[in-house]
RNA sequence: GUCCCCAUCGUCUAGUCAGGUCUAGGACACCAGCCUUUCAAGCUGGCGACACGGGUUCGAAUCCCGUUGGGGAUACCA
C-alpha cells in the first residue's frame, strides 16, 4: 500500500462513513501508535468519544497504513496457513513458522524479550512483588524430597523432572533427599523402589542417599540430632514451645468445635506455660510435642515465583507441631532445616504446600536464615468429573506400573514435561535434553493438568515406532520382560497346560499385557452379588498393595488369611481373582501369575475388574475401607494413597 | 465451614505480562475421506473452547471488580 498524506485515503473515509471506525483503527494501529497520543476523532459517525489512537493533527502520518504492516502481515499469514500442515516435523520449520503469531512478532522485533510470560497472576507477580531475588551468584541447588511411604509416585517423577530440568538449565545441582520422618509409614523397600524408579527415568541426581555429597546424610531419619538441636534453638528463643496435650484431649477439643479452634485446630493451652516449668516437665519424661509459636495477628506475605504475592492472616495459621512426641521432626521443621543446610536456592514443589508456606517462612525468620525462592507446581489431576488430585483410586500412579506395562521412560518423562509446559506449536515429542534446553520455570501453566493416558500411549507409540529398528525393538523387548529369567519363571507354569508349543502365545499373553478384559459374567463368587464381588476384589487390591516382598507364597498367605476373615474357602475366593487377573476363568496359577505380573499390574487389573462390575462409589468405598481396616490386615486402603513430597 | 490457589476445545496447551495481527493456533481423543491384501501407521479434512456478569477502553481471551465452578489446605502424613 502506498503511503499517502492524510486527511485519509479514500479507503479510510469509506470506512468512517459506514461507521466502522474500530476497524479502521485496527488497520491503522500498527503505524499510529508510535507517533500519536490522543485526538478528537471527527470523522467518526458513531459516538464522538475521545479517541486515543487516531492522530491528533491532520497531516500526521497516522492514517497511513505504513509499508507492509500490519494488515499485510495478517494477510500473508492467512494465505500461508492452509499449507502449513500440522504434522510437518519441527526440523522442517523455521523458527518463525513454528511459533504462534504473537511469538513470531516477538521474534521479528528484537526490542522485546522473546520469553512469553504467563497469566495475569504472573503479571501481578511482576507488579506487586519484588520477590527476594537473592544473591544470584550462588549456584542453583534444587531438590526433590520424596517420602518413602508407598509406590514410587508419578507426582514424584513430575516434581523430580522439573527440579532436574531447572538445575540442568542453570548449571546447578539436583539433590535427592529422603523424607522418612513418618516412622509408621516409611520403609526402606519403598525408598529403594523410589530410587530405582527415578533412575529408570534417567533423572540423575548429584547428591542423595546413594550418592555422597557435602551435606550428607540425605536421609532425614539419619539427621534427627540436627532437627533436635534446631528445635532447642527455637525453644530457647521462645519461637517454639512445648505442648503437653494428649492426642485425646486435642481430639475432644476438636469434636466440641469451639470457634476459637476453628482456625488453628487446637487450643493453645500450653502456649504460655512457663518455659522453665515446661523444660522441667519434659526432663521428667512427660510426653510432649514442640510447636511453633505463630503470631496471632498481622498478615504474612509470601512470594511464589509463579503466583506473585500471596497473603494470609497469621491468625489463620496454626501452631504447627515441629517435633513429634517420638522425637522425630515433622516435614515442616525438617524441610526448612535441610533446605537451608543443604543450600537449596529454589524450592520447587507441589501446590499442596502453599498453605503451609507461612510456617516455613516463619521458621526461616526465627532461625535467622534467608529463605530460598518458592515455586509451587500445579498438582496432576485425575481424569474424572471433578479433577481431584491424581490418586491411585482412579489411575495407576505408580511409576513401576508404567514401566511394567511397557511404557518407555523417555515417553513418560516427555509426557510429564508436557504437563504445564508445552511446545504448543512445535513437535511435542522431545528428548530430555531438548526439554532442559527450553525449560522456563516461569512459563509453567497453573491449571492442574489431567493425566491423560491416551495421549501418553500415543507418545509412547511414537517412540516405539520412530526410535527403534527391528533389532532394536527385539532388544527392547528383551530388556523389558522377555528376558530369559522371566521366561524361565513362566515355563514351569505353562508347561503342564501346553499341548503344543503353539499354545504358548495365548496361554501366556496375560502375563505381558497391560490390562485384560475379563468377561463380567465370569467375575463371580459363590453366593455373592456383583457388588460384593467388587468389594472383595477391592479388599484384595488393598491387601496386595502393601505387600512386600511381592512373592507367590506371601501372596498366598495373605489371601488365605483374607479369605478366612471374610468367611470364604480359598478355592471359592480365588475364582474371581483368576478371572480378574488373567482375563479368563482358567489360566496359569494365580499366585505365581500375580508375582510375575508384579504388584502394580496386579492392582491395576483388580481395580479394572472392580470398575467392570460397576465400580464402588466414594461412599461405599469409605465404608468398605472401614470394614477392611477392622479386619486388622495391616494398613492399606486409600490412606496410603498419596505420596507427597516436598 | 474457613483460608489459599486456579479457570481457553472432552484432554494437554498457544495467545494474557506490554489490549488491536484472534475469523482464537497446535497436539491427543473422536468422526469422515485418501492410501493400503486386513489392521495399524501415514496423509487430508471435519467436529470442537476464551465459565458467567459488570466495569475500563474507540477496541477485551488479554486489564479491574464480582459471581460461579474446580482444586488444595485445615494431622504428632508428607
Amino acid at each position: 500500500m502506498e503511503p499517502q498524506a492524510v486527511g485519509g485515503s479514500r479507503h479510510d473515509e469509506r470506512r468512517f462513513l459506514v461507521g466502522r471506525c474500530e476497524a479502521t483503527y485496527n488497520m491503522l494501529w500498527g503505524t499510529v501508535n508510535a507517533t500519536t497520543t490522543s485526538c478528537k476523532h471527527l470523522q467518526c459517525l458513531g459516538e464522538p468519544k475521545e479517541c486515543r489512537l487516531a492522530p491528533r493533527e491532520p497531516g500526521l502520518g497516522g492514517y497511513l497504513p505504513g509499508p507492509g504492516r500490519p494488515q499485510q502481515a495478517a494477510d500473508d499469514r492467512r494465505r500461508v496457513r492452509p499449507q502449513e500442515t500440522r504434522t510437518r516435523r519441527a526440523a522442517d520449520r523455521t523458527m518463525a513458522d513454528r511459533c504462534s503469531p504473537r511469538t513470531r512478532r516477538r521474534v521479528a522485533s528484537p526490542d522485546r524479550p522473546a520469553t512469553p510470560k504467563k497469566n495475569q497472576a504472573r503479571a501481578r507477580a511482576r507488579r506487586e512483588t519484588a520477590p527476594v531475588s537473592d544473591d544470584r551468584e550462588k549456584p542453583v541447588r534444587v531438590r526433590v524430597a520424596p517420602s518413602p511411604t508407598g509406590d514410587p509416585h508419578l507426582g514424584t517423577a513430575y516434581q523430580a523432572l522439573f527440579n532436574y530440568a531447572f538445575a540442568r538449565r542453570h548449571g546447578g545441582q539436583f539433590v535427592l533427599r529422603i523424607e522418612d520422618t513418618d516412622r509408621q509409614r516409611s520403609s526402606r523397600e519403598s525408598e529403594e523402589e523410589i530410587l530405582a524408579a527415578l533412575r529408570w527415568l534417567g533423572l540423575a541426581w548429584d547428591e542423595g542417599p546413594d550418592q555422597d555429597g557435602p551435606h550428607a546424610p540425605y536421609r532425614q531419619s539419619e539427621r534427627l540430632e540436627i532437627y533436635r538441636e534446631h528445635a532447642e534453638r527455637l525453644l530457647a528463643s521462645g519461637a517454639a514451645y512445648r505442648d503437653f496435650s494428649t492426642r485425646e484431649e486435642i481430639a475432644r477439643e476438636r469434636e466440641s468445635g469451639q470457634d476459637a479452634l476453628d482456625y488453628v485446630g487446637h487450643s493453645r493451652r500450653h502456649r504460655d506455660l512457663d518455659p522453665e516449668e515446661a523444660a522441667r516437665r519434659a526432663a521428667a519424661g512427660e510426653e510432649h510435642v514442640v510447636r511453633l509459636r505463630v503470631p496471632t495477628d498481622g498478615v504474612c506475605t509470601m512470594h511464589d515465583v509463579l503466583r506473585g504475592a500471596i497473603e494470609r492472616e497469621w491468625s489463620l495459621v496454626d501452631d504447627q507441631v515441629l517435633l513429634k512426641s517420638d522425637g522425630f521432626p515433622t516435614y515442616h521443621l525438617a524441610n526448612v532445616v535441610d533446605d537451608h543446610l543443604m543450600e537449596i536456592t529454589h524450592v520447587i514443589r507441589g501446590e499442596e504446600w502453599i498453605s503451609s508456606l507461612p510456617k516455613h517462612l516463619l521458621l526461616y525468620e526465627k532461625l535467622g536464615w534467608q529463605p530460598p525462592l518458592f515455586c509451587h507446581l500445579p498438582l496432576l489431576r485425575n481424569d474424572d468429573a471433578n479433577r481431584s488430585k491424581l490418586s491411585k483410586r482412579r489411575n495407576p500412579t505408580s511409576i513401576d506400573y508404567y514401566r511394567r506395562a511397557g511404557y518407555l521412560p523417555e515417553a513418560l518423562l516427555n509426557f510429564l514435561g508436557l504437563m504445564g509446559l508445552s511446545r504448543a506449536d512445535g513437535d511435542e515429542k522431545l528428548s530430555l535434553e531438548e526439554f532442559v534446553e527450553g525449560f522456563d520455570l516461569e512459563a509453567i501453566s497453573l491449571g492442574g493438568p489431567v493425566f491423560d493416558q491416551k495421549k501418553l500411549r500415543w507418545l509412547n507409540a511414537r517412540y516405539l515406532r520412530e526410535d527403534f529398528d527391528a533389532a532394536g525393538l527385539v532388544r527392547l523387548l528383551r530388556s523389558w520382560r522377555l528376558d530369559d529369567t522371566t521366561l524361565e519363571r513362566i515355563a514351569p507354569l505353562a508347561q503342564p497346560r501346553l499341548e503344543t508349543l503353539g499354545d504358548w502365545g495365548e496361554l501366556t499373553a496375560h502375563l505381558f499385557a497391560d490390562l485384560v478384559e475379563p468377561p463380567v459374567e465370569e467375575l463371580t463368587l459363590e453366593g455373592c452379588e456383583p457388588e460384593q464381588v467388587a468389594e472383595v476384589l477391592q479388599m484384595v487390591a488393598w491387601r496386595v498393595d502393601t505387600l512386600r516382598p511381592f512373592v507367590a507364597d506371601r501372596i498366598h498367605g495373605v489371601l488365605r488369611e483374607l479369605a478366612e476373615q471374610l468367611g470364604f474357602k480359598l478355592r471359592q475366593f480365588t475364582r474371581p481373582l483368576y478371572v480378574a487377573i488373567s482375563g479368563k476363568p482358567a489360566s496359569t496359577p494365580l499366585f505365581d501369575t500375580m508375582e510375575i505380573l508384579g504388584r502394580d499390574l496386579t492392582r491395576a487389573r483388580l481395580r479394572a475388574a472392580v470398575e467392570r462390575l460397576g465400580g464402588l462409589g466414594a461412599k461405599k468405598l469409605k465404608k468398605l475401607e472401614k470394614r477392611y481396616q477392622a479386619l486388622g490386615g495391616g494398613s492399606g486402603g486409600e490412606g496410603s494413597d498419596d505420596d507427597g513430597d516436598g
